[in-house]
DNA sequence: TTGTAGGCGTTATCAC
DNA sequence: GTGATAACGCCTACAA
């Protein structure tokens, strides 16, 4: 160790970093790159992203949002190449998985733009983290809260998958499948049907499934749109008999919940997602460490009576 | 509004609060109050303190830590007496809430120093924050949790009371009976064990009262000293049959969870308790506002499966 | 009251 | 390379 590293091990000190941004005058540049706000769970995505940035702005970070169509695998790979352009610092991305992202993302880690996946992850992108919570975890999670909540020893249970952010989605089957499997044998699961995270959508595949079967004991609903689930039970007056699991703590989900007419929410906190997204950029654009339980976002399982 | 603040308005200026820190050399100097580390909740406690420290540091304000006898209240009283002498901005303080500790707290605030309640709140202190979750929807979470799990009509629930944290774990046990009371009728809450939020206290009083009555469906454990709970339970090979529900996730509670041994545990994230305690703090120093959202502490509810 | 110089810890620049 | 210096945005202190 040199001598200079030596006294600085002895006398204690650190860098004031307030002082080094304050000289340098450096600012950073974000762009958040997301579907646009078709449910509810992306509305309060977009929300969370504004509410950050008037501390954002005050730390000298600069947050652009871009909303390429979420169903067009081209559209958001162009968006990341033009941020290139635009001298962003950073990208932080809630997408599918498709090759073209894929390689737009590999190509503006070459350019020194750092990234991070957001809600969904993007291995083997290049993204040096991703922010959100562990899929097949948040589905074994659900799986354990409906078989306790079921508590009888057979019956069916319906699924609502989404269809963009693809791979969470399967995770959450996945993990759903593997619980249920291994603890509580006698129910079984029923293919998912196709929700496409859209509200009408849910409503229709699962008023449908509801005309067909019968002995549906639960409904999870790992998807977006769960506030057409919700519809559809009510309508088919179906609430109370079933338990009925969805994700996402959001405005229908929430009052569901109070209600009666939801059991259970997997969830994880937006504002949290978000505000971490931003520092993690930061830390990266420094070459900083993070802090990893800082960032680190939890399964939340919300019911009525912990919803803050 | 005078024309500066208009044109301040108009041109979107903020203060630069790093600058201005920089500036005026201003330090913090925080103090936190609470038990020696005693139980497992409570060393996981101190280690959040320590681990927040280089941060907090960083950002001009160190940190110390008192930990008066807890079970003697004049020393808690004295301890915030001392700190008033010693020149600290403000007070994070867990304690019971008892006349003594209540008036020099609210000399405290009298003599300048700022002060929130962590963990379990000070009300009528002039605390300017509480940091730390609702008992009494603590309580809820895990009456609910309880019904649901247990799914027969009928049985026994033992409950294990700490007593430290007097008014928090009141709150609970409150909470907990609402709901069994109302949805559960057929279940029995037992009168509260006085577990002394100690493990071996626990452990003894677990131990004698399942030798006494038998027909026990549940134990709700809202104190410390969990482990004690479940060593017993352990002893008496009673693990699986009955629900097991505890409150804070420590090494003991995420050891059992994960081995099944324990069915749920109702937590509140200690280091973002830490956090929001220091930055609360600040923010009534500057006298600005805190960003609610972010200093909410959540009910948490951990599963094997969620155990981050 | 209003104005101005100096300095906080760091970086960037430019001359050496 | 090395070393001196201005500048970053703000506050304090002192002067007018």
């Amino acid at each position: 160790m040199s001598k200079v590293l030596e006294a600085v091990e002895q006398i204690g000190y650190s860098r004031d970093i307030a002082a080094a941004n304050l000289a340098r005058q450096r600012g950073y540049t974000f762009a958040f790159v997301l579907p646009e706000p078709t449910n509810s769970f992306l509305i309060g995505l977009h929300e969370a992203i504004r509410d950050a940035m008037p501390t954002a702005m005050a730390d000298r970070v600069s947050i652009r949002v871009c909303t390429p169509t979420a169903l067009d695998p081209h559209a958001v790979a162009r968006t990341v190449v033009e941020l290139q352009d635009q001298a962003v610092d950073g990208i932080a991305i809630m997408s599918a998985e498709t090759p073209q992202i894929r390689d737009s993302l590999i190509r503006a880690a070459h350019a020194g733009i750092r990234t991070v996946a957001m809600i969904s992850d993007l291995p083997s992108t290049a993204r040096s983290h991703f922010i959100g919570i562990d899929g097949v975890a948040a589905g074994r999670t659900a799986g354990r809260l409906m078989g306790q909540f079921i508590g009888r020893p057979s019956g069916n249970i319906l699924t609502v998958a989404g269809s963009m952010m693809v791979r969470d989605h399967l995770e959450r089957r996945l993990g759903f499948d593997q619980v249920i499997g291994e603890d509580f044998p006698g129910l079984q699961t029923l293919a998912s049907l196709e929700g496409r995270d859209d509200a009408e959508a849910v409503y229709q595949v699962v008023s449908n499934a509801f005309r067909k079967s019968r002995d549906i004991v639960g409904v999870y609903c790992f998807g977006g749109g769960a506030s057409g689930l919700l519809r559809a039970l009510s309508d088919l007056d179906v609430g109370r008999e079933v338990v009925v699991i969805a994700h996402e703590l959001t405005p229908p989900t929430r009052t569901a919940l109070l209600e009666g007419r939801l059991d259970a929410v997997i969830s994880q906190d937006v504002s949290h997602v978000v505000r971490s997204a931003i520092r993690v950029l930061r830390a990266d654009c420094d070459g900083r460490e993070i802090i990893a339980s800082q960032e680190r976002i939890r399964i939340e399982i919300m019911l009525k009576e912990n919803l803050i």
